[in-house]
DNA sequence: CCCTGATTCGC
DNA sequence: GCGAATCAGG
């Protein structure tokens, strides 16, 4: 991905190139107070990251354009190269653990937008965690880390009345999409 | 065309 | 350091 080294113009040279201006750039929050990356959003920068959002979707909801964030990923030395249990695995199958790992950080964020004391309000034993041909009618299907992983596995916890999780787990798992939409624009 | 992340370099 | 412009690619 090695962009060409010539020919680099800026608007302020008079020279815009109108054919791709810019969907990708919208402008970020209000120009007034200089929009500079605080520790705050630095720290919603790098959770986002982690939790596989992309680039836009982080961009939507820090508040910044898109170029924004991946200037400062780039800046803090933080690339979306293969990972480890992603290199060798096939495309489908990565795009949907990079899904599944966006659901669960939506989760736990819906979490955090309702609760002010997430984990107090639903603790979670990982004492009891197991494989998965260590489930049963009466263990917790939750997965913990990422499947493939070397530390994958289940919660285990106990699960009322065979359900599929732990009551813990169960608020996490059956909680409509606390989230807000990312507009399209 | 849509989108993604990556890079360059004027500011 | 920041990010718009632009790149390469799915």
């Amino acid at each position: 991905m090695r962009p060409k080294e010539h020919a680099k113009r800026k608007a302020s040279d008079g020279v815009v190139d109108f054919r791709t201006w810019d969907r990708h750039n919208m402008p970020a929050t209000s120009p007034t107070s200089a929009a500079t990356w605080t520790n705050e959003r630095i720290e919603l920068l790098k959770s986002h990251f982690h939790a596989g959002l992309s680039c836009r979707e982080i961009a939507a909801d820090i508040g910044v354009s898109r170029n924004a964030v991946i200037g400062k990923l780039s800046r803090l030395n933080l690339t979306r190269g293969p990972k480890r249990e992603e290199r060798s695995v096939d495309k489908s199958t990565a795009r949907a653990l990079r899904t599944l790992r966006r659901l669960q950080y939506e989760m736990l964020d819906a979490i955090y937008d309702e609760a002010e004391t997430p984990l107090a309000h639903a603790p979670i034993d990982e004492t009891n965690r197991c494989s998965l041909l260590e489930l049963s009618e009466n263990r917790c299907r939750w997965p913990i880390s990422t499947p493939g992983a070397d530390d994958f596995c289940f919660c285990g916890n106990a699960s009322p009345d065979g359900q599929s999780y732990c009551t813990g787990h169960a608020r996490l798992a059956y909680r409509p999409n606390g989230r807000a939409r990312l507009v399209r624009g």
